[in-house]
DNA sequence: GTCCAGAGTGAGAACGTTCTCACCACATCG
DNA sequence: CGATGTGGTGAGAACGTTCTCACTCTGGAC
């Protein structure tokens, strides 16, 4: 009776290295493995004794169901995917936040794939979320354009939101806010404090070629609709046709730092700038140092985000704040509910921005002329 | 003709709502499903005839591997569970990314939970890794006393690799940086800049009381090495033995704000401020300025990490750097070797650190006085 | 005493894949 | 001409769970 299991077992491997299953704590329960397997779920009839008996055994074995078997006949996974284009941005830092933090209430687990708002690795994302067999996916879409995959997975009936931005024609719940309005809203923010001479920078993922006048959009929506907002506010105060205070960048700071360095050398360059994210914002603190432009006599600025730093500076840097934590959980929350079999037609969830004034924006100085070392005032 | 699959067919649901299976595509390509896995897999032997005609079935039906069949058999999940405190932390936020992409280049994905710095949190997210049987774990541990389910996990034989903190008698492999040394450097840092009254906010999840002389450490091992790193520079100075100037706070810039506050109060203030976090450094950029210290004429700064926003703050934050995306990286291939079966003796990966000088540390004031709103030079 | 409800249990199918084994046809060799 | 591969194929087991079904046994009603 020394090592009773040892003698007649013909367990292949070595204990330690497998799991227990239901059949090892059925054994040991002296039961059957679907008695077991009641005890365990707690469904079915079992009785009270054999349930005490059962629940000995699991502990002793240190019993954890397999997820994987009890996704094989169940059909789900209690899992979600989350595509975004980089963790590291702090917009959607928050975002997968806020959806991890719903959906791990709700039992469900996350995985993230980033894309770097590469449409090419979107769609690959999209395939091995799919070949996991996650119970839904949400995708903040890094093309307008190319957006195919998305159609062929909202067609085979699988659950997908998209986070933050649109795609036109595609029949998917939208979470996030209205860009349009809010980056409108900055801009009047602008033109009120007395610009005229507003820039804007924009951040896209493929390209990074400036726009041309009328030219190629970037393929982004959220950047689209921000350039729609800016050139609605600049319209509607009689100051358009000035496309050349207009650029695409890249999502980095160094080539917002860039651009905003060209922008400060033009012949006439721009008093006021409007950045689409705050990584660029980043850049164009850095930037108009560089030109020896101080903010906010020589440059106001309003920057989109508000990311945690924007108050320490000096200035503060006026922004157009979106909630991108609560972004992330409603877009949890509505892709829960697709995932329960909710199938009403798309809704488009808009959350509410708001401008946070601070010392980043001043009336511009009455005189034109080239930026400078500024002297002593 | 016209519809012949819908005559015999006991086709329980209508198409589009079932996923395509092996069975499926031999059956469309006239082949048993054997043949069709050993087209669609790659492996055996199968006539390039046969061949062509499953990749068309497959093609035909979309057909898409289904990823928990196959883990269910292969016993794999190529699936990696990453549980670190808080990936809005910028930190974090770049250890998540260099992970990820590690695991995703070598065919991994990552399952990502947080803990906010909670045990409980750790062991539950443990939980659920295994019962979805990752094929293996990176954890930056919350405590390093409780820690049973670490050592549980190791003796199960579950690859486990430490990020950024390790725990102390675990054989697991711990990636990250020599905090100690990299403390005690940045400490020594200010003590070459003449100071000597100088104070350290360290970062800790649970607890958030203030640090006895002597007393409870927090249950961090990260916050632990720091401050022992600090405590090293100040006994090779010869100035120990002023232990009021050590905060243990939240991990929160409000709570460091508050800390710094404090100690700009006490009678005898610090001149320099050490800081074990990027989020506290905010903090006392903000407190400074609610205190009317004036950075670094009044109080110096050394900060933890190089947030993006550190060199566009005024002055320029100088920081202790730690390569937070490679030690991601490190933590995967690490972890990638063990699942691979790498058996060897637990190692310990040390990433280099590097002190970068900027305008937050200057020479302390000669006279000692109270803070004040500060007149003109 | 007979019948039935219902509690408690065990046997076994199902999920979709991988992979072993056996089989067949055909070519090659002794 | 028979023995021996060998390329190609199909049948079916295995993974560990959930869950349906059938069975036994008890107690109560008639």
């Amino acid at each position: 009776m020394a090592r009773p299991c040892c003698y007649f077992s013909p367990m292949p491997l070595p204990e330690p290295l497998r799991a227990a299953t239901v059949g090892d704590v059925a054994a040991l329960a002296g039961v059957s493995s679907a008695t077991a397997a009641r005890a365990l779920g707690g469904y079915g009839t079992v009785s009270p004794r054999t349930r005490d008996r059962v629940a000995d055994a699991a502990h002793a074995l240190g019993y954890r169901a397999n997820g994987i078997a009890r996704s094989m006949v169940t059909g789900q996974t209690s899992t979600l995917g989350l595509v975004v284009a980089d963790i590291e941005n702090p917009f959607f830092a928050a975002v997968t936040r806020g959806f991890g933090d719903v959906a791990r209430s709700a039992g469900y687990d996350v995985m993230v794939v980033n894309t770097d708002e590469d449409p090419a690795r979107e769609r690959a994302a999209l395939g091995v979320l799919v070949g996991r067999r996650v119970d839904g996916v949400a995708l903040s879409p890094a093309s307008s354009r190319e957006a195919g995959h998305l159609h062929m997975h909202v067609a085979s009936g699988q659950p997908l939101v998209l986070l933050d931005r649109g795609v036109r024609g595609l029949r998917a719940d939208v979470v996030g806010i209205d860009n349009r309005a809010a980056a409108r809203r900055a801009v009047e923010h602008l033109v009120a404090a007395g610009h005229r001479r507003i820039a804007m920078l924009a951040g896209a993922g493929s390209g990074g070629r400036p726009l041309q006048a009328e030219g190629v959009p970037p393929a982004l929506m959220t950047g689209l609709d921000r350039i729609r907002g800016y050139r609605d506010a600049l319209s509607s105060a009689g100051l358009d046709g000035l496309p050349d205070y207009l650029r695409v960048t890249h999502f980095r700071s160094s080539a917002a730092r860039a651009a905003i360095r060209e922008l400060l050398a033009l012949p006439v360059p721009p008093t006021a700038v409007f950045c689409s994210d705050s990584l660029l914002s980043l850049g164009v603190l850095a930037g108009a140092a560089d030109s020896g432009a101080v903010i906010p006599v020589d440059l106001s600025l309003v920057a989109f985000d508000d990311a945690d730093w924007m108050d320490v500076v000096t200035p503060a840097v006026t922004v157009m704040d979106q909630p991108a934590y609560d972004i992330g959980a409603a877009a949890a929350d509505r892709l829960l509910r697709r995932v329960a079999g909710d199938t009403a037609r798309p809704r488009r969830v808009v959350l509410p921005t708001s401008l946070v004034a601070r010392g980043s924006v001043a009336a511009p100085r009455t005189a034109v002329r080239r930026v400078q070392r500024p002297a002593a005032p």
